[in-house]
DNA sequence: ACTAACATCGAAAACGATTTCGAAATCGTT
DNA sequence: AACGATTTCGAAATCGTTTTCGATGTTAGT
């Protein structure tokens, strides 16, 4: 058990050793015989000695440390992205600190530069939208930085390629032969959230209508809040204008999911009366046989880590900017 | 806008002051006469000096910041935890760290005890099995801790009254002339996630059937797994043993939510053939009409933040145990 | 045997803040 | 005027680590 009060001094009186001694086993120096390294090791042991963070990073200037700003949706993306980032971080023994920004109060407290999130050697933003953090909101930012899931020139950036993932599945509709609707997320870009992944996801799905020789209709789109009502009732509305069998697409497996809801509740048979793909392929999609959308976010996370890890070793390298695709998962309501 | 490598002896020299007399203003001392505050102060504005942490926290061996561990299920009960605590936190100058307990190489990561978390000045777990982590994980905590909806002797602790919400929930379906079923989750308690609070809700539901005069049969209560697919199974079930109109308590919203899905797509109507409270009160419990028990969230980590606080000042201060109440929400399914 | 090259180690400086304690200045009282 | 009390300030010590650089010892080559 470690206790606390012990130094490197400790260690080094303990070891018969100078202390820097003690400091260089303990950061693999190479000037240092196999023998006294031994000692120094055994030492430590014995004692409980573990280095005191702060005074290192006093010291060195560095904290080992990245800070992850994202959203507080508790979806198992990002679940799946930060134990992603984390473990290539902790591949190259750096620590991760989670901020996920709750709401305007705690947003508030970031503008200070001595807050917690910037005492860290990098940050990786996650679905947040940069013109409004960095623009609007002056958040404080100098340190290395990258973005996942967002894109802006002047940093590095992993995004998914969102207009492609609803070209694919909107095509995929296409193929049936029934009416293709959509129900998009009406994004509010007043917000630090709208990081434009629904407005190219909208993108997506007109271009391959007119790629197929269709007239983007407005009344075959329906726009909804993120939220399970706000599909309910874009659900209606579409059905308020056509009658079934009709292909929907939505642009996220929240709003699918609503679609699943009622249309069971209408007894219409997904799949046939309704055809229906989502976009995330959350983990129940699955389960209840929704198509959908699949973003590789473990490579995502990598990608990024990798990103922020060169940016902090070699400060003026070149931004890069990395989209990864997203594949279409066929299961039963498509 | 703050420059890098300003530090407290830039400001002096520029105020014309030592260095202790900047430090004494930036931290309330009294002994300095309001006109060479105000010059230090303008001083700082001007050199857009901010305090080096690193070195603060070294030189006082604080950090002003406290760690949470939480699960990464990212239901509105933790946003609304997490803020709550954070806003308390901030008002007394503390930053908060989130630690999602995301999966055993992270929590492997947490047994070295100079992992970053143990980088606070307090910890604070939340709905983590404190038998799990303290005995069996032997994590290394020599921190001042307070556990939030979950209960062990030795630490402050925040809990929920889930016996008591779920004696409730049953009392109010006892009252519906039909037989009385449950659908429970089945916690497993080799997880760190095993926080005992599904367990309680068993013992309430249980305790209200037997103070209404019936005894406890065990085809009256199903048990799920934490997730929609469980809830449905479990709804089977106690279809295949019963025919409406029932009633069911669910001990958690998701569970619930299967019912409500499953029911619509079997016709069945809620509040008529099926009634059903929940737990939890989901941000999505109200459209969809799910009577449910609300926890006092905010209460709860203000709560909590402040047992951490006292602590912090009083290492001795007596272990203090709080429980807060649930509510019962009549809405539409029952 | 002499020198050059190399291996190993430790003394000491430095990082930037806080805190102690005594000095100096001011004030109030007689 | 003299004295003590009070207010205000700053010099210096200190926290635990890393890193530099010189000292010392050892080996190799001629």
């Amino acid at each position: 058990m470690s206790k606390a009060g012990i130094t490197i001094q400790d260690v080094a009186k303990h070891a018969s050793v100078g202390v820097s001694t003690v400091s260089k086993v303990l950061n693999d120096y190479r000037d240092i015989a196999p023998d006294t390294r031994e000692r120094v090791l055994k030492s430590v042991e014995e004692l409980g000695y573990t280095v005191n963070r702060a005074a290192r990073s006093f010291r060195t200037g560095k904290t080992q440390t990245a800070s992850i700003f994202m959203p507080m949706v508790g979806t198992e993306f990002y679940d799946r992205l930060v134990t992603a980032i984390d473990n290539e971080l902790a591949a190259h023994d750096y620590d991760a600190a989670l901020f996920p920004l709750l709401n305007s109060q705690r947003l508030a407290r970031y503008k200070a530069p001595d807050a917690l999130p910037y005492h860290a050697d990098g940050l990786i933003f996650a679905s947040l939208n940069p013109d409004w953090l960095f623009t609007d909101a002056r958040l404080p930012v100098s340190l290395p930085t990258v973005l996942v899931d967002a894109y802006h020139a002047n940093y590095d950036t992993v995004t998914v390629d969102n207009s492609g993932g609803a070209y694919a599945a909107t095509m995929h509709l296409l193929e049936r032969p029934a009416d293709t609707f959509a129900i998009l997320v009406q994004e509010r870009y007043d917000t630090p959230f709208a990081s434009g992944v629904f407005l190219e996801r909208r993108k997506g799905f007109e271009r391959a209508l007119r790629e197929h020789g269709l007239s983007v209709q407005k009344d075959h789109i329906a726009t909804a809040e993120f939220s399970s009502d706000g599909g309910r009732i874009a659900f209606r509305q579409i059905l308020d204008r056509a009658k079934p069998p009709l292909n929907i697409f939505a642009s996220c497996d929240l709003l699918a999911r609503s679609v699943l809801d009622e249309a069971a509740r209408l007894d219409l048979k997904l799949g046939r009366d309704i055809r229906l793909v989502g976009f995330d392929d959350q983990p129940w999609a699955a389960g209840l046989g929704l198509s959908t959308m699949h973003q590789p976010v473990e490579q995502m996370g990598k990608l990024a880590t990798d990103f922020l890890l060169k940016r902090l070793a070699d400060a003026e390298h070149e931004i890069r900017h990395h989209e990864v695709k997203p594949e279409l998962i066929v299961r039963e309501t498509s």
